[in-house]
DNA sequence: TATGAATGAGTCTTCATTCAT
DNA sequence: CATGAATGAAGACTCATTCAT
């Protein structure tokens, strides 16, 4: 761990990003803790251990976030975008298709480690809760969306094609979260065209 | 002594205080635990205040329990028992009504409480994580089982099958867990009613 | 200052008042803290500082005494008997002489330190405003006692009498407090007398 | 940048964005800590809050006051004035009046915020305790003043004159200080009344 | 077993003060 | 002069764990 005091501050470059105001010093801070908290989850990262990964000292933690909450709460509000849905993405009548492109790219901009934070932190703090419901409901509309678009006469009516976008972002969702952890994977593709032959 | 909050403790029944293996001293750490664990998490919820929800001294926890971690462990390994198929229990022909059942009464005996346990603190330790693994292997199994069952010559075959048993418990699963956070609701009948239209 | 960790723990006595729940470990801590917050003022003295004059763990005092301001009320509470008038301490008929008593022993139990806390921390703190305020109020009513049983037709009447009392606690106070800052003495049997001859 | 709140900068006059000396920077930081320490103390007071009631950088108030301590230094030493004894305000003749007047108005020029800080911080700092010893010097020469003049031939000569001016002063900061905490309160007309009736 | 005082490392947070720009 | 990011020593308080009784 190296004796107190000897830690090797990574030398700034003079006149590049390394100086006074530094446009990057609060960015690593989020990366410290986006990196931390996806590992070992908010309440057991100290922020001592935010402010050693990204090498700047403890008080400027609290300089840019006056409660270690605050640095949750700014990681959930810069680095999840849930992207609201841009219509006309889904070609009619391929609905296989467009749920199989849902799931390969879901309408969040996040990277893993956010996507880990938000599952995880979510029964604690309010506001990563909002942003996960808010994916959640997103996912649904646009497996709707495409449900629609390419089954206009599904049988079953309305009521059903509403289970099966709900099922979907079930899966996608469960995928992302529990299936890292229990081990079982899912082919949403598979799932897919399971629940299209369900409405076809 | 006065300067501490003063506790009221239970009064013992009469017959010896605190008579030797007191039948639920134990049971009532865990009782408190299960409680607290759910409610806050397994970080922050503190030694000292499960010992006061169960009006033991601080003390004997550590007597039951020698670590913190302990506590969470027992209560997995003792409050929930996942259920092994017990067979023969589907009725051959109503593969939707089986399913249904299977919602309604998940192969696993274990209060809200724990349940919510199982879910939030499974990435952070190991033999958590394990059981839910294994409750979802059970549910996926079942739902397997009532489906191979139901319709012996299911079209898509054991492949399609499958997808539709794991399907179906990420949807119970995805209920258990983020449903109550996103505030979306799920109706597992109509994922039921669903899934056997896209294997009939 | 000496390195950390070689603080030569004052080594208790076994058998002694040195052993577990030895009774005068809170009293230690008070007696610290009485005689910090008496030197430097309650802010200005960490509760760190407490511990290493009573000579226990830096832990122990939050045992004690969850929040640092609880130190300073018990000190308060337990350390300040205001004593309730007593009656018939007074001789009729020497105004003088039992207003002199009442400055040489105020109503009040308490060390040196102890008055000089609840002087100086009684603006910032209520429980100590109260008591405060309450030894002001006794020193009035013990003089004005002594007026009345000395002078019962004193001129001016009650409301002279009032006066005179009141001014009386305000020279003994003022003496206790700002005296001791500002440098200036006063002789509370010059004041005595001097009031008595207003009275007469 | 966002993550602090939002400081609504009063918009500097147009003709220079913090002109040249500006003319009251250094005042508004010691309107700021004025307001302060006298509702809080001095200790309680951070240098960041004078700074955003000052509505100033944090920076600048170490420019102007190079340790925290100074800025209470300046407040007392520019802020109250005791004024030494203008000689002849008194009027021959009428000691319960002059005494009286000197009630209303204290040989000090403060603000009652500063008249606070000097009482609560007397006993903390040096040069705060020292112009408080000054003010209570001046009361006493004052009332002594008074009363020589009033009352040429007073009974009881010299030492019971001074004792009445000393017993007034008390009375007088008595008042300004503990009262207002106390709760308890004199009427300086009255007890200048009992005063001169004890010398007359 | 039972008890709660004892222990001290660790946690979040505050804050005076510096200093490059 | 002006600015606010940077710094790190302290401070209050927490808490798992131990242990004498």
């Amino acid at each position: 761990m190296g004796s107190l005091r000897d830690r090797a501050r990574r030398p700034r470059r003079p006149g590049g990003p390394g100086r006074r105001g530094e446009p990057g010093t609060r960015a690593r801070i989020l990366d410290a803790a986006e990196e931390l908290f996806a590992r070992d989850g908010y309440e057991a990262t100290p922020t001592a251990e935010i402010a050693r990964l990204a090498d700047v000292p403890k008080g400027l933690v609290f300089h840019y976030f006056p409660r270690k909450i605050d640095v949750l709460v700014a990681l959930v509000d810069e680095r999840t975008l849930v992207e609201e849905s841009p219509e006309g993405e889904s070609v009619p009548g391929d609905a296989a298709g467009a749920l199989s492109r849902l799931a390969r790219r879901l309408p969040i901009r996040a990277s893993p480690a956010m996507r880990r934070i938000l599952f995880r932190e979510a029964d604690t703090h309010g506001s990563v809760r909002a942003r996960l419901g808010h994916l959640n409901g997103e996912i649904i509309r646009r497996a709707r969306f495409a449900l629609e678009l390419a089954l206009p006469g599904a049988r079953g009516g309305a009521a059903r094609l509403e289970v099966a976008a709900v099922t979907f972002a079930a899966v996608l969702l469960h995928q992302e979260n529990l299936c890292q952890l229990t081990g079982h994977h899912i082919d949403p593709d598979a799932v897919a065209e399971l629940i299209v032959h369900a409405l076809a």
